[in-house]
DNA sequence: CGAGTATTTATACGCTTGCATAATTAGAGC
DNA sequence: GCTCTAATTATGCAAGCGTATAAATACTCG
């Protein structure tokens, strides 16, 4: 009724649950668009439509923000990569392509993907708590990995050794990530499915088998 | 004479080179251990033993001294690698060897050249002058082994078009890109040498030839 | 429908940052 | 040795940062 300048915000008390996935996904914009310094709380908060303080009644402190921003990505990735298998045939061959696939394809191989990953692996060296985190994901994506191969090995009727299997999955681990990087940083260089095709054809190489066809052997 | 308070600080006169040299190591100092925030122009002057006001000097604006860096990084890790080929013997599958064990050792595979490169990793996606840089650093090194692969198909009696020799390139890259990474981020639960080895096996299968054995064929 | 509370806004503080600029000084050249 | 200049220091400023805290308000429950 007075002067009513500077009219307050309206503003809606929304579920803690909903607040917390929309400042996550905030925060994933700005370090998408501008990387990890573009992430103020201010410019968070402004994409969340909401003031900046609210910000510090969800997380303490923005490296808690941050860092859970982080594992948003780390788990919707894995979830990616997770939900593709479920789609996938029942041939061992046929899931392990799905999964590499799955993981050098959309969305999983993009640029914003990349560029969050990296701003945190740079605070890796320095956080162990961080590190402990990363190395659990990393162990449990390459676990994951093994168990595919070996059953990939058995199906075709291949010798699946621990010390083998453990070896092929590095070697793999390795082929996934470092495209998955290349196309990251390039995607534009290289043809549609290049990237997967080159993997799968690697991949065959280094375990001595065959994904796509069908019979056992070659 | 008059009290002496707040002697002001003596100094030297360097050359251009050396400063610009100096100013680029405390840069990545500062990068290495606290990441790239950790590079403020006041804490790289002082690694570097001078005042702050000096580094714009040198260069215009602090991103210029950060690009700087990143590109000494990556010449550094070049040279390095083609050290090691200097070094090797004649036979086209012996340099392919050791390239890859270079690149999978002392001093390339090391965790704070990780977090210099992945700290400007997270910088290549805003800025188009970096991102310039860094696709001609990866086109160059991917353009060095496909020659490395090239030479040691031919020297194998195989065929070598190149059609196949750029996607074992981009397929190779990978391979030691990926293990370069695993071994920076968690080198301690590798055995010595162990991810070189697999890296050698892994790109014998894919390139189907024996990079260590002396004969022509298997 | 009224009171109470959890949620949200608003404001301000202290710090650090990159950058500008004036004052100094080391060292080269005559 | 003097002079001149380029290299270096010292100081300051405006902007933006994360955080703290008090005031306001939307919703819940009786």
């Amino acid at each position: 009724m007075n002067a009513q300048s500077a009219t307050r915000k309206t503003f809606r008390r929304e579920g803690e649950d909903k607040r917390r996935e929309d400042l996550i996904a905030a925060t994933l914009e700005c370090v998408a668009e501008r990387g990890l310094a573009g992430a103020t709380v201010r410019e968070i908060a402004m994409r969340a439509d909401v003031t900046a303080g609210l910000i510090r009644y969800y997380f303490p402190t923005k490296d808690d923000l941050i860092s859970a921003a982080y594992r948003a990505v780390m788990n919707r990735m894995t979830v990616q990569a997770s939900d593709a298998l479920q789609n996938a045939a029942n041939d061992p061959r046929a899931r392990l392509q799905a999964f590499v696939t799955a993981n050098l394809g959309e969305p999983i191989m993009d640029p914003h993907n990349l560029s969050l990953w990296a701003g945190f692996i740079a605070l890796v060296h320095a956080d162990p708590v961080m590190a402990a985190a990363h190395r659990d994901g990393y162990l449990g994506f390459r676990d994951e990995l093994e168990i595919l191969i070996r059953e990939a090995l058995i199906a075709t009727g291949k010798p699946a050794e621990r010390v083998h299997t453990r070896r092929h999955a590095i070697a793999i681990n390795a082929i996934i990530d470092g495209l998955w990087l290349e196309g990251c940083l390039a995607r534009d260089i290289f043809a549609e499915g290049e990237l997967a095709e080159t993997g799968i054809i690697a991949i065959e190489a280094v375990l001595g088998i065959s994904l796509t066809a069908e019979g056992d052997a070659r």
